[in-house]
RNA sequence: GGCGACGUACCCAAGUGGUCUAAGGGGGGGGUCUGCAAAACCCCUAUUCGCCGGUUCGAAUCCGGCCGUCGCCUCCA
């Protein structure tokens, strides 16, 4: 089966074919840098990362794009709040996003644009879109997109623009304009906010102005994918393709891919239930990095995925069958003999893990389904250890774990022992030969409190890391 | 009210017309191996897929109704 993906506008699975081979363009839409991000906005941005390493993995050459905005309502409240500089806040908070991503394993973007760094982008879309008609001033100096000039208007998020003149909530909103269904691009400068001078007049930009302008920066005026959640479909998407289009004049994005929600117990996350766990808070807590990864990727992306405290633990109880598997490949990578025919299903086995590891990935990235080949895969590598395969046959298990992990970014990281742990380990191993059990044993101890679990094999001694590695 | 998604074992979660007496992970029970422990392996843990009808030779998968949960309808990953 070659790529597929789901595409939100056309509500059709298609396979994917990238307007330029040479170089496959994804846009993620990213956080807003005013406070800590949750579980549930990363389920998102790791369904984007779990994209574009299948992309790369499947030998794709992919510019990923992941933009911050650093200038908004909430921002200007948060920063007003708090007595500080609106940068002040948002580099606080950008500095806390990079550090989560790196502890999630997230495969850094190729580009993290603000909004406040590209402001003259933002002007000139602006610009064409008033050029074009596609825009007017208000009274105050705000600039609204003039919806009415777009039949397209609601095709991605399959509303009718007539009905949406009911029930309108326009209270909310304080800048005026022609029709409640157009909104703001650029926002007259008011007192005690930002703003930024130029020949629109002194404003800020609206919020999904940002996303246009900075993608079709990096990525040009049409692009191959852009994800995000869900929630984002309506409005910021809606609007992104009608100012793009109607200031390019071409597509603007190839396909679009959107995140289901994340749901803890059932419920949504939200501050009035409580329930809002917070990435950084989770591993400060002791979390285990990658289990938190492995629990938000393991539900199909389109689909939501129910979060609950037993969540964390059962992944990371399947985080350490893994790493146990691997700590015994590697001690037995090292031995010369064993069973010849063992080392040919090892083989086999192999080149069957990564087809279909691979099949799944290629169909609108079925991560459940490879998950299930890398988890059988442990368990007949596993099977294949106790049948006496020789390095060789482990060591062909190794490399087709690492095409895997270059994916999903589960396995362990190269393991350092920590301090004084080298010399117990070799004092262990004297006092085994010695049959000194009692010795053995307390040594055991002594180093599953450094962290250090041993576990004896056929292979001899073989340890690995517990608990969250650093 | 409009549009849309979903309801699979104790928990998480695939499967969307026959290979399903339903994948995979976690949890639980039993066993093998082992100085012990751990790890690992083996067996068991949904003859059933919210409920009721219908279509079909055949349905968890299609259709209708009902019940329940959730999302969006200009804050939102």
């Amino acid at each position: 089966m070659s790529l597929q993906f789901r595409d939100t506008l056309s509500g059709e699975t298609r396979p994917f074919t990238p307007l330029n081979p040479a170089q496959v363009g994804v846009y993620s839409c990213g956080p807003t840098i005013y406070g800590p991000a949750h579980i549930g906005n990363f389920r998102s941005f790791l369904f984007a990362d779990t994209l574009v390493r299948w992309l790369r993995a499947s030998g794709r050459t992919v510019r990923w794009v992941v933009n911050l905005t650093d200038i908004d309502d909430k921002i200007i409240r948060t920063a007003a709040a708090e007595g500080i500089e609106i940068r002040a806040l948002t580099d606080r908070w950008e500095a806390v996003f990079r550090a989560d991503m790196a502890a999630l394993r997230m495969a850094t973007p190729d580009e993290m644009p603000r909004a406040t760094e590209h402001i003259p982008e933002q002007i000139a879309l602006v610009q064409q879109l008033l050029d074009k008609g596609h825009a007017y001033r208000t009274e105050d100096g705000s600039i609204f997109f003039k919806i009415s000039s777009w039949p397209a208007y609601g095709k991605l998020a399959r509303l009718d623009p007539e009905a949406m003149r009911v029930g309108e909530r326009v209270e909310a909103d304080e800048y005026s304009k022609d029709d409640v269904r157009d909104f703001v691009l650029w926002k007259a400068a008011k007192p005690g906010e930002p703003s930024w001078d130029g020949p629109l007049g002194p404003g800020r930009p609206g919020w999904h102005l940002e996303c246009s302008a900075m993608s079709m920066r990096y990525l040009g005026e049409s692009f191959d994918l852009h994800t995000g959640g869900i929630d984002l479909v309506f409005p910021h998407h809606e609007d992104e393709i009608a100012q793009s289009e109607a200031a390019t004049g071409k597509p603007f994005v190839g396909t679009w891919m959107h995140c289901a929600h994340l749901h803890v117990s059932g419920d949504k996350m939200s501050k009035s239930l409580g329930n809002i766990s917070r990435v950084s808070d989770l591993l400060a807590g002791g979390a285990e990095p990658r289990a938190l990864r492995l629990a938000l990727i393991s539900a199909h992306y389109r689909t939501n995925l129910n979060y609950n405290e037993d969540s964390l633990t059962a992944a990371a109880s399947a985080i350490a069958r893994i790493d146990a598997f691997v700590a015994a490949l590697n001690a037995r990578s090292t031995i010369t003999t064993g069973d010849a025919e063992a080392d040919q299903r090892a083989t086999a086995l192999a080149e069957a893990s990564w087809s279909r590891f691979a099949a799944a990935m290629d169909d609108d990235l079925a991560v459940p389904e490879a998950l299930a080949a890398l988890f059988d895969l442990v368990r007949d590598g596993n099977r294949l250890l106790d049948a006496n395969c020789s390095g060789a046959g482990a060591q062909a298990l190794i490399a087709v774990l690492e095409k895997i992990n270059a994916v999903l970014a589960v396995l362990p990281d190269r393991a350092v022992l920590p301090a004084g742990a080298e010399a117990l380990l070799a004092e262990r191993i004297a006092a085994r030969a010695a049959k000194d059990w009692a010795r053995s044993d307390a040594l055991r101890d002594e180093l599953a409190s450094l962290g250090v679990l041993i576990d004896d094999g056929r292979d001899g001694q073989r340890w690995r890391r517990a608990g969250p590695q650093a």
